[in-house]
DNA sequence: TAAATAATGTTATACTATAACCTTGTTAGA
DNA sequence: TCTAACAAGGTTATAGTATAACATTATTTA
């Protein structure tokens, strides 16, 4: 998984990007300009980011002014599984993984925000025994952990 | 876990209020004609109840018209272990294992709304595995699988 | 009984998200 | 190549979710 150790970021946003491209040229879809530049936002940092703080930036940039720019551009890259949403901020972040298939699950530090992707497979876990033994059929899940990630355990 | 099966919803409803009521009484805290009257509102069914569809009941029966007050008492109840938030729905329901400390997972079915709560222990799975490994301290976990209950596999 | 605290009432507003409609751009077929 | 069909973007308006702030009332405790 990938998580709160440094690393070198501009080679993960870089080959985050080109992922992206690969997905799209395979898939047969678009990555038009505001779609980029939303990905490119995201993934500035590993933390979330509201749809209006991601609009404020495009809009800064020229590329467009109104809510559904930011919420259109999320909605592609969150079906192209390019990013996810954050159910317990309300907001987005960039896929850690892109091009593999996998049900993501996050460790949000309440502190500074940083969010880090982890890998699960919760249909295998306690959640999925329970689905199973009721007959109940999942078809998306939403794992999320808030708590304090290393760096803020020390100084909060 | 309290999953679709059916059963005597009436005792349910009944043996989670007075089970409210003790653990007010233990903790000291005030289980008010609001609040009381929330944790009925949420209780009637097994589904995920908006503020503002709390609210309305509420403002019908004359306990408080404006927003505050349902998300006040909504506070409560969920600082109280009362009732949780389905974040992905933005919407809350009553606990069904009021009184046991646990961290809840809830499935949802898309189609009827219905929401059971499960009982896991994330910290103990791959999740927890990548927070031990990651130095991250869980204080939270939003665990919520959306799909299809067994009723309404049959019938969509 | 007074002071402190907790809960409620109310107004206003902030934040999150989408419907609807129109224009522009891209793609695929005739 | 032209054009029909569709995908994407622009814009206005509004729906849905949530909280700040402050005044008032009720309860608890000293």
């Amino acid at each position: 998984m990938l998580g709160f150790e440094h690393h070198d970021h501009s080679a993960c946003v870089r080959s985050t990007l080109s992922r992206a491209e690969t997905e799209c040229a395979r898939k047969g879809l678009r990555l038009t300009p505001v779609r980029r530049r939303a990905l490119e936002i995201l993934l500035a940092e590993h933390r979330a980011l509201g749809a209006y703080d991601l609009l404020a930036v495009l809009s800064k940039e020229g590329l467009g002014a109104q809510p559904p720019v930011a919420y259109r551009a999320l909605d592609f890259l969150v079906k192209a599984g390019f990013a996810h949403k954050i159910e317990a901020l309300n907001a987005y972040i960039a896929c850690s993984h892109l091009g593999d298939d996998h049900a993501p699950a996050f460790l949000i530090c309440r502190n500074c925000n940083i969010v880090a992707e982890a890998d699960t497979a919760p249909a295998q876990g306690r959640l999925g025994d329970a689905a199973r033994a009721s007959g109940f059929i999942i078809e998306r899940t939403v794992v999320e952990a808030e708590g304090l990630c290393p760096d803020c355990q020390n100084a909060p």
